[in-house]
DNA sequence: GCGACAG
DNA sequence: ATCTTGTCGC
C-alpha cells in the first residue's frame, strides 16, 4: 500500500517518502505534535494501513531505544543503541534531548515520545535489521502501540517489548521461554513471554515488518540472564544517564 | 461519576 | 517516566 495522497492540509508524514534527513532511517520531522487526543487517535487510524507483517530472519544489528523523563524540567532524553547480537558489542549510540509537548496518555505514548526519538534515530549511521521499543506494538488498544508507529513512520521492522500488559492476559509457565498469548478478540496479538524463569514476564508485539514467532526469538536471543532485553538496558542506562548527568 | 491506564 | 538502598534468594 501506498502513502495518501496529501491533498489536505496533513502535516503529518507520508510513510517512507521522506528522505535525506539520514542514511540510516531516511527520515525527517521537526514538529510531529497533533491537536488534541482525536486527532491523535485519527492519526493512528491512518498509519495503521501502512502497517505490514513480514517474516523476521534473526536479526544481527539490534536497536533498543528508550526515553527517560524528569517531570521537573519536563525534560526527554531519548537513546538509541545498537548491539550486534553476533560478539555483544555496542556498535553505535545516539542521543537526543528534547521538551515533551504531548502529555502522556495511555494508548498514546508514541506521541510523547515520537518526535525526540526520531530526531535521535536520524543520527544512525548504520541501518539495524531489528528495532527493540520499550512499549507494545500489535498490542494496544487500536493495534497501533509505539512500535507499530515507529516502524511504520521509518518503514522498518520493529517490535515492542513491554514490561506491563496491555489488558489483562493468562500468565505464562514459569520456564525461561514459556508464553501465553495476547489475545483481542480472538486473534493473537502479541505473547506474554517468560525471559527468566519465575521473574515477571515481559509482553512482544510486533510493531512492523516482522512476525511473531521470530519478534519472540529475538527477544530471547537477547535476554541472556536479564529480563529486558540487553538492548533496551543499554538504551535506558544510556538515556537516564544523560537526563541526570 | 469513579477508577484504571504502555512510558 | 520518576521519587529510592539494601537485601533476600537463585
Amino acid at each position: 500500500m501506498r502513502a495518501p495522497s496529501s491533498g489536505t492540509a496533513s502535516t503529518f508524514p507520508q510513510p517512507g517518502t521522506e528522505r535525506g534527513y539520514s542514511r540510516a532511517v531516511q527520515f525527517s520531522v521537526k514538529d510531529y505534535r497533533p491537536d488534541g487526543e482525536d486527532a491523535a487517535i485519527a492519526e493512528q487510524e491512518r498509519l495503521r494501513a501502512f502497517r505490514r507483517d513480514e517474516p523476521l530472519a534473526p536479526p544481527r544489528l539490534v536497536t533498543g531505544v528508550d526515553v527517560s523523563y524528569d517531570p521537573a524540567s519536563e525534560r526527554l532524553v531519548a537513546a538509541a543503541v545498537t548491539v550486534d547480537v553476533s560478539t555483544w558489542d555496542t556498535v553505535e549510540e545516539v542521543t537526543r534531548s528534547g521538551t515533551a509537548r504531548f502529555p502522556y496518555i495511555p494508548g498514546l505514548l508514541a506521541f510523547r515520545e515520537l518526535p525526540t526519538l526520531l530526531e535521535a534515530l536520524a543520527d544512525l549511521e548504520t541501518a539495524p535489521d531489528l528495532f527493540v521499543c520499550d512499549g507494545h506494538g500489535l498490542a494496544h488498544p487500536r493495534a497501533f502501540g509505539l512500535a507499530c508507529h515507529l516502524g511504520v513512520l521509518l518503514d522498518v521492522p520493529a517490535i515492542g517489548v513491554a514490561k506491563n500488559a496491555p489488558w489483562p492476559t493468562d500468565a505464562p509457565g514459569e520456564e525461561r521461554g514459556d508464553t501465553a498469548p495476547i489475545l483481542h478478540e480472538g486473534a493473537e496479538v502479541g505473547r506474554v513471554l517468560r525471559t527468566r524463569t519465575s521473574v515477571k514476564p515481559v509482553y512482544v508485539s510486533v510493531g512492523h515488518r516482522a512476525d511473531l514467532d521470530g519478534a519472540c526469538a529475538a527477544v530471547l536471543e537477547l535476554t541472556r540472564g536479564t529480563r529486558l532485553p540487553e538492548t533496551t538496558r543499554r538504551a535506558d542506562a544510556l538515556s537516564r544517564r544523560l537526563l541526570k548527568g
